[in-house]
DNA sequence: GTCTATAGCTGGATAGAC
DNA sequence: GTCTATCCAGCTATAGAC
């Protein structure tokens, strides 16, 4: 029955968000569906491949709802809305929570790792049409590749998600997207001055540089 | 004795490191210490309370590596380049790693979250100091307070170390802080333009804003 | 497809010898 | 402080009735 393999699905997804990865067993997920823990093995075979299900069933709909956001970006502006919107949505949906938990139970089953990075492909792909568009019609194109970019804003927000689950507060990192805006308003406003801003691209800068101790910044004792 | 004790918070590091917070039993944990099973409760009372003072282990060991490194930061530039050591030195030593184990782990114990929270607070007064001194010294301290900045840098750390840790690859990461190497170079050499980046400071700049399809933006179906 | 029952294992935690 | 031995709970996974 389709019905049974959805519900567990679901389970997975709640028992993912709200008692974490070590905590997903065949038992409690099936528990939280109201079925029976044997149908986690009929359906999926294993706990790992049920969790991989619940991983990208979480993804499919994530991603469904950001293209819908993703039409609505054309300044930078408005992106950082977008991904500020994003971030509420997630941490109210638990969505993050769930990649979160995978990302690092990854480390407790063999070959999990790279299911889970395949399974964030998306995700990326989609940080990086976001920022290309907003790169294309702004002055700040040349400031580094989309995809490069869409890594730091998949991770920004991992990270983000991370810390506000951990203790419940949020407002830090919404003061963090509110002061984006209002930089993201005046780099807006100062297109002109765009020829200051044309770096030079790859390639490390400089070695470690003002090295007053040699060799003291390169190899620290931890 | 008081090398038991070390030995087997220096074996929980490894296991948090290796296997993850799942696989942290105290059956495997002794086994990498090489030391009976019985001890981690003698000397810890439960699992737990060992995994927390492995947190609390890293924890001060990064203290006071980091704290070396905030002596050096002068410029936005020198700043940038001491967040990349610091991330390059705790990939090798897995430091992060434990950190992001035991804050998803935390979601399988009742209780753990807030322990965790509380060992997390050093690592962002030591960001928050760190970027206070370069805010001091530059155009920029308008911005933002230096405590969002360094959530922001904390959060950003703990995604970027998440994401390398998951596929192996770094190199994403460590581009993305040439880049922001690159571009601090720049912005320490246009300090005259200071006025044009004093920013009105907190509140919500404006309602959701480019509203062509009403309310559609505020709550997603997901 | 769903259930019960169970094999076989690993887990946290304790008691008690040494 | 360290070890052995042990209790019991919970786990994955399978066999087999329905």
């Amino acid at each position: 029955m389709r019905d049974t393999r959805a519900a567990l699905i679901d389970a997975a997804i709640a028992t993912l968000r709200e008692s974490g990865f070590a905590a997903a067993s065949a038992r409690r997920i099936a528990a939280e569906a109201d079925c029976n823990q044997a149908l986690v093995f009929y359906h999926f075979g294993s706990v790992s491949d049920l969790l991989m299900a619940a991983l990208e069933e979480v993804s499919g709909r994530r991603m469904a709802a950001y293209r819908e956001l993703l039409d609505r970006t054309g300044t930078l502006g408005e992106l950082i809305d977008g991904a500020r919107t994003v971030f509420e949505a997630d941490l109210d949906s638990g969505n993050v929570t769930v990649l979160a938990e995978m990302i690092s139970g990854s480390h407790s089953v063999p070959g999990l790792g790279e299911r889970v990075s395949v399974c964030l492909a998306p995700w990326r792909s989609f940080a990086e049409t976001a920022v290309r568009d907003v790169l294309a019609s702004s002055p700040f194109g040349s400031l580094a590749p989309a995809g490069e970019i869409a890594h730091g804003v998949v991770a920004g927000l991992l990270g983000l998600e991370m810390l506000a689950g951990l203790d419940g507060d949020r407002s830090s990192a919404l003061a963090l997207f509110d002061r984006a805006r209002a930089l993201a308003d005046v780099l807006d406003r100062i297109r002109p001055l765009t020829g200051l801003l044309t770096l030079a691209p790859p390639a490390r800068p400089a070695p470690p540089a003002p090295a007053a101790r040699p060799g003291a910044l390169c190899r620290p004792t931890w």
